[in-house]
DNA sequence: AATATTTATCGTAATATTGCAATATTAAAT
DNA sequence: ATTTAATATTGCAATATTACGATAAATATT
């Protein structure tokens, strides 16, 4: 097959699986921390940074933006690209939760 | 092509590429909240829990734990998995930098 | 020893992802 | 209006992932 059976499985868990997806990819962690360093938004920048060619880099920032982890506004020609820190605060609440039930219990 | 460049990339940027993946199917998300639910481990009652064949779930229960999110010991002729905190541990501090860096800067 | 139980592995089909060259689109600058 | 600059889209080849039937491997039970 090859196609995910994203129907049998609830809402939050397609959602956590769709936002860890675009971070699945070391490229697009790699966008994260250079939007994280240059503290403003860039875009064309991102293509002298990876060694990845420009319509490669656009289809990461695609993704990234669809999952929500960065949002990207029009500023003449060119487009900027920044962190979405709302989709990180999410990430960061579901495996704060995780830890916490996690340590309350012993494994095996 | 559809092969990934990791060598372009850094160790961390790696890591935290490999977990996210991981996680990036809602099968191996349900997993993990399975896992977190019964308290105990298991390992045959995901394959009866999740709508998907044994070899399926074996595969999904592989890649979890060549991430480092779960651990499994023997027991008898089953095996035990449980959730192993310290990789959650690595993702929830990666996104508690994330967050914090980022609202100190305004975006764009 | 034979059978049952549990999990892993192999093989394979269907689909998805990655990466890029070529091209299109959009807006600025001349 | 043409050129330049920046980004997105299309099309395609290479590779990876998902899912499962069939089968193997390992231990328990009888």
């Amino acid at each position: 097959m090859g196609a995910t059976k994203t129907d049998h499985f609830t809402d939050q868990q397609n959602q956590i699986a769709t936002i860890a997806k675009a971070l699945g990819h070391p490229a697009r962690v790699a966008i994260i921390e250079h939007l994280l360093k240059v503290n403003t938004c860039i875009c064309g920048d991102i293509v002298n940074e990876l060694p990845l060619a420009q319509p490669t880099v656009s289809q990461h920032l695609k993704e990234l933006k669809n999952a929500g982890l960065i949002k990207g506004s029009i500023e003449g020609n060119a487009i900027c690209y920044c962190i979405d820190e709302k989709t990180f605060e999410v990430l960061k609440n579901y495996f704060s939760k995780i830890i916490t039930t996690v340590t309350k219990q012993n494994c095996c």
